[in-house]
DNA sequence: CCACCGTAGTAGAACGTTTTACTTCCCGCG
DNA sequence: CGCGGGAAGTAAAACGTTCTACTACGGTGG
């Protein structure tokens, strides 16, 4: 393996010249710079991060703990902070953990380990002391899609509650009198958020929000959707339903066409994510969107802002507001 | 920041008995051994990475270059690598090169600066240099849906011809007689290997190859199956559509069944990939499924046992045959 | 009683960078 | 002519591990 004494000999220089060329190019005379670059490029070598990263004390790499990286949303967040981070040349280090607090746990030593710059995380528990401990190792932090914990640190998220209310608004507005909600499992801080904003909105119209019909499913997903659809046509159909993601509204819609009821028409449909496929649909879907990617881009901007400038830094809580998206299932 | 001498201290050993406490903890009396333990939790030590990798000379950590992170293929491929990886230890970091042969470079070139045990990778372009390139720093290569590209090199695929066909052949079986295949690019192997199989299945079938009705889409999604629907419909519909994925078959479904063509009894229609939404569509969608899940599995398998064992492993070249899921719309 | 062995642990070099303090050399100025 | 100072580069010490060679010590067999 070629490090940087072969370089620095094979150039006739001293090997923290060629460090220089590499870090602070503009402290070498051009003349020996083009030597040293031109050994570089001879003998191919490439830094070695890990060295570099022992005696700098800090390494150009950044870690993401997705909550479950088979959904489209913290994909789309993932593309987000891999472009920035790809741009300012730091690395990602993903994990995934599944829901599941002990792989997270494992996942974020293997990031302490790796001494990262800093972490994107959309935390899958409310206990924020796993997240004090990679703080005492100056580790910096940022929640995604998530309220910040403390003020002196960054937060990303969308403004749930609000999106709850702009859907049964919405809804309402359209003529609909009795709203049933759809939802994941209620141990999921977004679906109960929504769901509060439903209650908001029905009581901002002059309703009962204990009126609004709660149909809490297993898993976010068509399946499920399918079968919520089902319990709503055997009990009774509202006039529109809310569904707390796309996934979930998909599998209603699904069921409704195929039992004989035509939406909008008989019931108004909601969901929630804008995924690519609510606009598919043979229905099209109204949905309220999250700008996924951007949450993605600023969380990571902001995290190498913090690591990079930690004096000027300005720890911000970011609340983005969803967008309504309306299409022919709330025509 | 604690180090293993701080440890040591506290504990009464030399640093050496720390290190073997970490890595090799039969060779340390019990006793010893928890003396250290107990230091290393009352200190709250972590191993600084770089330091061991620098070192060992070997890091635990592999990359993953995909195409393209947004879609659902490579999501699923990028959760079965995780799942692997952080059950034996490893970190993964995560490299998308949207297509782009230069950031495709760039990733590399990151993953060779943090000295990664070996890259899973589903090479953008079909440039074996930047890849050979890898190898000569001591790097494993796996290909991840996509032929090997020499003998000595683990592979993992999906047989995209032997799916062509399986798709047109049963599309044939229906009791089609005339078939167009909607495709992307035809720049992108998969989609040109997924004719190559409709052509064969239309000739076994006694029919001619040059009578397959290629439409060429610029991208991928939904949209691109409208237009290419539209075009179907204005010069003449066959009677079976083959899409080369499922976003450019619920495109065309769409445009189809908003035209008044009824599906499957007017016209037959397969996709490709089975992502979730084939299933959850209003006409269920046939697809050809992959194993992308295991795809991840098996490669990162494959590329850990030619890291973790280098004398006894055995390169493999693994060809996945996809299977055929049919539903409504090739009743 | 001595040579030998195995076990448990230690000392210190090494890994490849970065960085600090230092040396040269040359230029301009009084 | 001497001196200050900047520019360009060097030597060597770190960074936190791992690993090799070595010591110490008790037990065992001849």
């Amino acid at each position: 393996m070629v490090s940087i004494k072969d370089v620095a000999a094979h150039a006739g220089v001293s090997p923290g010249t060629v460090s220089n060329v590499l870090n602070r190019p503009g402290k070498v005379a051009p003349a020996t710079r083009e030597r040293v670059e031109a050994a570089i490029n001879e003998l191919g070598f490439v830094r070695h991060g890990s060295a570099s990263t022992l005696r700098a004390g800090h390494s150009r790499t950044i870690g993401l703990s997705v909550i479950d990286i088979g959904n489209p949303f913290f994909t789309e967040v993932a593309a987000g902070v891999e472009d920035v981070a790809s741009e300012l040349g730091y690395a990602v280090i993903l994990g995934n953990s599944a829901g599941s607090q002990d792989k997270e746990d494992r996942n974020l030593r293997v990031l302490a380990e790796h001494r990262v710059r800093g972490v994107l995380i959309t935390p899958s528990g409310e206990d924020p002391a796993r997240l004090e401990r990679l703080r005492e190792h100056g580790i910096s932090v940022v929640l995604v899609d998530h309220p910040a914990h403390r003020p002196d640190q960054c937060a990303v998220a969308v403004d749930d509650v609000g999106g709850g209310r702009a859907a049964v608004a919405h809804l309402l507005a359209k003529g609909a009198r009795s709203v049933a909600y759809v939802t994941g499992p209620l141990t999921i801080r977004q679906c109960v958020e929504r769901r509060e904003g439903a209650s908001a909105a029905m009581r901002a119209a002059g309703l009962d929000p204990a009126d609004l019909r709660v149909i809490e499913a297993m898993t976010m997903t068509a399946r499920a959707g399918e079968k919520a659809a089902a319990d709503l046509i055997a009990s009774g159909l509202p006039e529109a339903v809310f569904c707390a993601n796309d996934l979930l509204a998909l599998g209603v819609l699904r069921a409704l066409l195929r039992a004989g009821v035509r939406v909008p028409e008989d019931v108004a449909l909601m969901g929630y994510d804008d995924i690519d496929f609510a606009a598919a649909s043979t229905v099209s879907l109204s949905s309220m969107r999250q700008p996924t990617y951007q949450l993605g881009r600023i969380a990571t901007e902001l995290l190498l802002d913090e690591c990079d400038n930690p004096e000027t830094h300005a720890h911000q809580h970011i609340m983005f507001q969803p967008e309504l998206i309306a299409r022919e299932s709330t025509q």
